[in-house]
DNA sequence: CTCAAATTAAATGTAAACAATTTATTAGAA
DNA sequence: TTCTAATAAATTGTTTACATTTAATTTGAG
């Protein structure tokens, strides 16, 4: 059966709309640090694996340079990262995290983690979207170019 | 249990990505006409409802004049919509679809769902995702502004 | 070794999204 | 009736996102 074409009833509009919550929600969680949701998802990164070249930052949180580059060049003017030439490779730019960025790890993590705690998702529902979603994901990731196609 | 602040392990992360899977396979199914994604849920609204206001229009949608502005001047300007003052409220502007919009809809109804048909989901498996995302969204949408206090 | 191909980041241009402010119009209380 | 409130859209400014192009550096084939 074909899926629906109403706008209500498309899954599409859903992930679109959740997106822009989840959007909403991070921005107030993160406002006492001055974070965006984008900016934040770069520093976890960092905290998880250290230093980082901008192209495996990309690939690891989905960005490319175009967007990566003016982002990272605000969370340097706030104090977050530095930037500097590889000595290895003068084509890579590695990214570090400073001091303020590593001592506010464990307050940001506590913060965002009790506002996360405060939706009221169990962790049996948390993990079935997740999953879902993720199904969903892969399932268009994989949908070739040629569906695109018009005769 | 607190969740996960592995950013692989996030629901947000998993929400966020699928996201902008979602907006590059409309991105492509959406080529031939030259429509973005945001100015076809505009459409869908319009086709299904008739001329509105921006505002009611902006209900639909969950986006302000400030985003509808411009993309409404982006679809005058192909030829998709017309824009005038409403004669009973002169704050209000009445988006309207052109003859093109209307002659063009069983095409692009007929392009998108066969798109939508090639990414292999199951009807279960669509409104199965579906209702979880709707019911993250709406969690999300309860979370009082308390919560992001600092303590 | 040399130079074309590949790689990396930055730059450019377009579109979205949203908060906050501004402008114009309308409605409603005094 | 008047003039303040509220409403609607537009404007302004910031950030994100991505495609495409450009610039610098490195690699590797010959």
């Amino acid at each position: 059966m074909t899926k629906p074409i109403l706008l209500d009833e498309q899954l599409c509009f859903s992930i679109y709309q959740a997106h822009k919550v989840f959007n909403h929600f991070y921005a107030k969680a993160l406002e006492p640090f001055h974070l965006t949701y984008s900016q934040y998802i770069v520093l976890l990164v960092l905290w998880e694996q250290g230093s980082l070249s901008v192209k495996s930052l990309g690939q690891e949180v989905g960005l490319d340079s175009g967007t990566l580059t003016p982002l990272l060049k605000r969370l340097e003017k706030d104090g977050w990262v530095t930037r500097q030439r590889s000595k290895e490779d003068e084509r890579r730019l590695d990214v570090s995290l400073t001091d303020k960025a590593k001592q506010q790890k464990d307050v940001i993590y506590a913060h965002v983690g009790s506002c996360i705690d405060a939706i009221g998702l169990s962790n049996d529902q948390y993990n079935q979207v997740k999953s879902d979603v993720e199904r969903v994901q892969k399932l268009l990731s994989n949908v070739p170019d040629t569906t695109f196609a018009k005769n």
